[in-house]
DNA sequence: AATGAATGAGACTTCATTCAT
DNA sequence: GATGAATGAAGTCTCATTCAT
């Protein structure tokens, strides 16, 4: 009977599809990461998976159409892990040393997909639109960019912040160093470690604790409140 | 006289060499930086020099060839200016101060060439030798890697940078990091601009500035001075 | 039962196998009028029926096909307005005229199947085999080629056309012409009508009148019955 | 010596530059003329011409450029022959007939040539740039349209023209439909020869002896004068 | 040293068509 | 009858590079 077959059918054809599209962007993501999104090629791209290169034309037209899909994939993970990350969090330093270690994870556990964002940002930057940066970097920080601002004002506010922090610089400021630093470590990867004799996971941590000691108000709060003897928070903070 | 013609021939045809060779590396610096090194090719630099495709070959006879010379200069100028800017400090967080300071000013002055860096640190990391890097990273620092352990001990001593830091680490990771962000942004440029609301210059020196924060030992002895001895929980932060 | 149903559900097969024909023949006829036969592809005919690739094989299994199927319904639509036209004409002047009006009319009403019809020589003639093009004029003229000759002598007879034409000649020559100028003036179109400062109606028209001045035997007889018998050179031309 | 050798080294890179493009364009008029124009690939025209593709591009980047220099060569021949042939004629009247001859002559002797042009109006005339046409149009007469209507003045005036005819209208009518005729014959060949059963170039030169009868003055002449007996003269026009 | 010509290699893309469901 | 998937074949075009002058 027809009606009853047709589900079944759509449903195995769009399986099909899906195994099919997930086997090339592996492909892609793999070569890509072997020897640089620049010089892969379709041909390359097409025989690593198994296919001819007019099936592949079914289903991603451009390179670039495969470059796009796998940043998809990369984004979409990236957001959950921050968003959920963030939510555990108490304090606003909290929040930021959360978001902090999710991309010290990352770099840590998939460098190859802290590589891939680091060549597209090198490569594809130049060419793409300004709201697509904005999608990207939105769902690194799943609740938006004003968002960076209200968390500087509750971090002065409850006291973990350095008071004298601008509210609408410092965690631009700082996102960026870190992106920067950490994509710039899972690109040179071990020649770093061979050149700096440490692996790239401590020179990240200790970036980032460098960056929260900046950030963090315990000196700070000493020289308000002056003459005064550090209280014990001071102390151990 | 043969001898005498000799040389102002041959110093002629070193000045014409030379002259030729600049205008390659002038066109293809300037189409890295518009379309992006991987999107160039021989034949636009060779059409952007004026020359023909079998001239060229008298000249650079690979993409690479270029890509390496254009290195060399950039490397050269950065490197005289941070050695100049470090011998005139003092103290060593003077010292870390100026080449950061350089890296600014170079982000506000210089971007086209600090995005031709990161291009190369996106694209040709992987390919090229290790030794490579260290000559890279070692034009910055022309003192060498080793200096960096050495600088922050002799800041820890000389009481300008905070006593907890990992001598072996913290210089490296602060570099790095300083690296990241400033080619990101000298990258993204104006995007971010657009995005953030914020000069790149302001985030970039911003950046600087809580990686300074989180260095430095001078609000303790800010309050230090002011006050009152500091405790010993202050001291050890 | 089963004899019942069978009828109706052929015709509605049938029915369904007509419309598609149609949506197709009719999607494939703007397409062609719009970027020229040769340059449409099956795959655009296919798309801009709403059909899938493989789903055009069930009517049409080339684009020649299709452009006969075409051309089969140009030609009946011509072959039948022609023919009306003759029937109700009286001597042979007024039959060549009503065929030659018919024709501006068709550029005037139906351009764009004139059009058709100009690319179809042009770019079919080469291929098509030669019994083809007998079906073709000939149903332009559906009496036949052989009326011509017929026609020209009862012209001549009848005294509407000069006694000097050739009847083995005239006619062919005629209509020739008279179908190059239409459509060439189909294809042409608008670009004429820029250069020449005219409409291409005006300039048809004018060509089929300066054709029938140089046939008619018209202003001679005026001269005639104006003043005087004709003398026997005037009537024999 | 350098200064001696440079020319002559220069003219034979020419010469053998142009001959090259020779071959080419002869290979490909041709194939065109053969296959037809769309159904002749690079390859083809690469192929016939002994050369391999990329030295192919060095000459032509496209079928097109190779078409519009064909179009070049082919139209410059045709607008000298029309120029000596105008400036040798008197009358109006023998102008326009001088006009068509020209037409009648290629068709016989230069069939593939005319046959290149219908293939051109038939595919080009879609997209190619209005001016092109002037251009095109304009070599044919290389006087200028606007000379058209000084003819018909002039031949009215000289009275080797029916006075009836519009200046504005009549001789780009005629033009029409004598190109639209010379081409289609070109185009259909020999098809129509077995069919009307009457070699090409009669037909047409009859087609231009119905238009010239159409156009000159003899029975108007007679016409005007009216009520007197016609003079041999227009006896035997 | 400069350059015109030639070209092997290969990337990209589209088409028409078949087959299994 | 409709359609999703696959694909051989072919065309277009560019690049890097060599060679002879």
């Amino acid at each position: 009977m027809p009606a009853r077959d047709a589900a079944p059918a759509a449903n195995k054809y769009r399986a099909h599809r899906e195994r099919q599209r997930r086997r090339i962007l592996d492909a892609a993501e793999r070569l890509f990461d072997e020897h640089g999104i620049d010089r892969v090629t379709m041909v390359e791209v097409t025989s690593a998976s198994g296919l001819r290169a007019s099936t592949m034309y079914q289903y991603f037209s451009s390179k670039d159409d495969i470059v796009w899909a796998i940043l998809g994939t990369v984004l979409a993970d990236l957001a959950a892990q921050t968003k959920e990350a963030i939510e555990t969090a108490r304090t606003a330093l909290d929040k930021i040393t959360a978001m902090l270690e999710i991309m010290a994870d990352r770099l840590t556990n998939d460098q190859a997909k802290v590589r891939f964002l680091a060549q597209f940002d090198a490569m594809y930057a130049r060419d793409w639109p300004a709201e697509r940066l904005l999608t990207l970097e939105g769902q690194i920080n799943p609740l938006g960019f004003r968002y960076f601002g209200t968390l500087i004002r509750e971090g002065i506010a409850d006291g973990s912040l350095r008071p004298d922090l601008d509210p609408d610089l410092t965690m631009h400021a700082v996102i960026n160093a870190v992106i920067g630093a950490q994509r710039r470590l899972a690109s040179l990867g071990n020649r770093v470690e061979l050149e700096y004799g440490q692996p790239v996971d401590r020179l990240f941590r200790e970036t980032i604790r460098v960056i929260l000691l900046g950030l963090r108000a315990t000196e700070i709060r000493a020289a308000r409140v002056r003459c005064a003897p550090p209280s014990r928070a001071e102390r151990s903070g």
